[in-house]
DNA sequence: CTGTGTGCAAACACTTTGCAGGTGT
DNA sequence: ACACCTGCAAAGTGTTTGCACACAG
């Protein structure tokens, strides 16, 4: 049910497709690219169309891209708080939130204006840690 | 002269294509990309050259990637300190290092470790914001 | 002389676009 | 009914690779 009611939030059209590739980022605590969407389709899906859709995605906020050195782009829910960091572990490879770490305590040059952010951190994950 | 002491100093071979690309990033305040490097030189050079020369100067530690979403990855010369800001002006699309800037105050969870960090704003450049 | 760099061509990975037909509202 | 979504095919970027020859050490 969450899915579309977030797409009904953002008045997007509730389509199949859209409310299929939401759950797998529900479900993700990870970021996501165009593959790891499609790997986790159980009804494959054209990648033109993935592609659009996380664009859509995109343009309305639900989630926002991470662009990680050598690799697709990875696209994560957006939550709170705004200005947050980014993992990506080198082992497993995957890229996730740590949404409850904040950045704090720098500034920028006089005349630069900030408009978003994009924080990444690269090592070894908890999970691969062991 | 500078290019080739620093080729030598990485024990790298000196060859016309490499200080060429070398005195580029010398001379260049902001990130450049194979694309921005081809329109920058006087004597065009194959593309996959200058890709295998970026591999080689991101190995050697000469320079380090910064990866924007949506277009090509730029390189910048890696300078000290080691954790600090890049902007990225989404009116010129110049990436450049805000090196003055360090990033503190935060603190990974317990099992993660770091090798090495990507702190990108996005926002309007001083340049561009008159 | 030997190992490495370079150009060329080809291939690959990622992403976008036009169009025709299908689906949501 | 209309607007929007989807699949298909094609094309556009960005990047890597194999090979033969050129050049630095």
């Amino acid at each position: 049910m969450k899915a579309k009611e977030l797409l009904d939030n953002y008045n997007l059209y509730i389509t199949e497709g859209r409310v299929n590739i939401l759950d797998i980022f529900l479900k993700s605590n990870v970021g996501l690219s165009e593959k790891d969407i499609q790997d986790r389709l159980s009804k494959k899906s054209d990648r033109a169309t993935i592609y659009r859709t996380l664009k859509v995605f995109k343009e309305t906020g639900i989630v926002h891209p991470v662009s990680a050195e050598g690799s697709a782009t990875k696209y994560v829910l957006k939550k709170e708080p705004q200005e947050h960091l980014h993992f990506k572990c080198t082992k497993c490879r995957n890229i996730s939130c740590l949404a409850d770490i904040q950045i704090s305590g720098y500034e920028l040059p006089q005349g630069y204006k900030k408009i978003e952010s994009n924080f990444l951190i690269i090592g070894i994950c908890n999970e691969c840690n062991n």
